[in-house]
DNA sequence: AAATTTATTTAGACAAATCTAAATAAATTT
DNA sequence: AAATTTATTTAGATTTGTCTAAATAAATTT
């Protein structure tokens, strides 16, 4: 199936909100999440009602159907892996690549995107730690550590980072800490708090607590 | 300034459809390039003309004004870009990028665009050779060569591929030859016409007039 | 429970981009 | 040069997505 950019928009609005919520999504939360007039929601909502994308009953509320998340799913996949090639691969940092991601979230092609994903080493969250769902919509949903948590001995692959100064953007960059990065931690030292780990079984460097609580890893 | 999807592609079409001939673009040459009626054609450009993007004359054609074609290079610099990175990163087949490109050219951001060239490494020229107008808008036109026509010892960078079919894209791939490679000529064999070269100084390998002919260098 | 405030919907309008059918201009043929 | 064909424009309609202002429903306050 295919969508206009605006419904897209709409679809992927009442998924994200309605992920942060039980009950269903009001005209005015949508109409804040897009910054648009509720009145415009509620004609949009009813088109997409009509066309069997959203379940909506008047003055309650609105929710996905399966066809309606399904369509919504796919197009937060794409804004994602576009905001980790923004990141991973043009170097932007964290505050500039929502609206470039938004714009390329619409970009059609069902093979652009698994290829994307492919270029990008199947990454499993985007920089701001949001799991990626894979090419069938799956939200497959691993566990995840701040590095400080991990013991001695344990590795795991850089997935997220908490902080996005650009400073620490930068911090990482210069010590060769990316997202997707295998880390290991070699020993934890008492005395500062601070961690000796390698990257990607090569670089063996010692990082701050600072650091450590800003990184989330998965197995 | 800022324009339109529907705007950018009359621009870029009017800049493509002028570049092959010298006269004004006519409304049946667009609406055949565009795929859309000749009644449309008229109906945009007149809106163009009101906006002095273009200059039209009725029953004559359209031709751009300065600043309609800044705005028209600065699009095809974008498409031709995508479709660089379509092709040397995410491999994709001659065919295929065209519809993709077309669609990405319209994503807005100055910095993103510029980023993109340097990821790519600064490209000359797209996978069809056609010249990439750099972030000025300037297009600089650099001389190039058959490969057959190097002489023993001569080298320089592939820049473009003449034939566009999966075969020969599959021949070069296997033989490390890529967009930005740099080729010397060991010897040429006047026997069967081949050529022996080395591919960025390190492969040495042995290829045929009709691989020769295909492939466009620039210094 | 009545009054008021807030949320939501409806009605009507508008801009962008397209279309078809009809009208008109330009080019070509006879 | 008149007739015909082709190219182009105009007129009017349609779709999409938006808006403001007015109407109505729901929630909240008194």
């Amino acid at each position: 199936m295919k969508h206009t950019h605006a419904e897209e928009n709409y679809l992927k609005a009442i998924y994200m909100l309605s992920e942060k919520q039980e009950s269903l999504v009001s005209t005015t939360a949508m109409a804040d999440f897009l910054h648009t007039s509720a009145a415009s929601i509620t004609d949009m909502i009813q088109k997409l009602h009509n066309k069997g994308l959203v379940i909506y009953r008047k003055y309650q509320g609105v929710t996905l159907t399966d066809r309606g998340k399904e369509s919504a799913i796919k197009i937060l996949r794409k804004y994602l892996l576009w905001e980790v090639f923004l990141v991973d691969k043009l170097k932007f940092g964290w505050s500039e690549i929502h609206e470039i991601a938004e714009q390329l979230e619409h970009i059609d092609c069902d093979t652009l995107i698994d290829r994307l994903d492919h270029f990008l080493g199947n990454p499993y969250c985007s920089p701001h730690g949001i799991v990626i769902p894979n090419a069938d919509g799956k939200i497959i949903d691993k566990p995840r550590w701040l590095l400080t948590d991990l013991s001695e001995g344990a590795s795991g692959i850089v997935s997220a980072i908490k902080d996005d100064s650009v400073a620490f953007l930068q911090y990482l960059g210069k010590r060769n800490i990316y997202l997707g990065a295998k880390i290991t931690v070699i020993e934890k030292i008492q005395f500062d708090g601070s961690t000796d780990i390698t990257i990607d079984n090569q670089y063996k460097i010692n990082i701050s607590r600072k650091i450590t609580d800003n990184i989330l890893i998965t197995l």
